[in-house]
DNA sequence: GGTGTGACCAGCT
DNA sequence: AAGCTGGCCACAC
């Protein structure tokens, strides 16, 4: 029952490892996969303290639901969000995902 | 223990 | 069409 243990953050950071190499979904998304529907800003919220977290969080796979990379500034360089997602061959102009619907991924339906 | 805050989202003007 | 507002609720102080 009560995992008193397990904090709204530590759901949130589990999710997110959850997200596949290539892909990136959404904070509504998340919300909506830990019942919180109609509230995003928690999720995007814990992924603000998930750089304190222990484990590495895939911070840059979780976009706003235009695909736009809204929390880039809160990486350690405004650069480095776009850097990572181009990495893993995801194309980014203008803060925004190319094809963002061919890249998403959806923790509802997928899981 | 009230208040502020936030990497969002949908609806209204 | 583009900008603004309110609502959502976990967490820190």
């Amino acid at each position: 029952m009560g995992e008193s243990t397990d904090s709204f953050f530590q759901k949130v950071y589990e999710v997110a490892r959850l997200i596949p190499y290539g892909r990136v979904t959404s904070y509504g998304a998340i919300a909506a996969y830990l019942g919180l529907k109609g509230s995003a800003r928690m999720v995007g919220w814990a992924m603000n303290a998930s750089f304190s977290a222990k484990e590495d969080i895939p911070a840059h796979r979780v976009v706003n639901r235009n695909g736009m990379l809204t929390g880039k500034s809160h990486f350690g360089s405004p650069a480095l969000m776009q850097q990572l997602l181009e990495s893993e061959g995801i194309e980014v102009i203008n803060d925004k995902i190319v094809n963002f619907e061919e890249y998403f991924w959806d923790p509802v339906m997928e899981m």
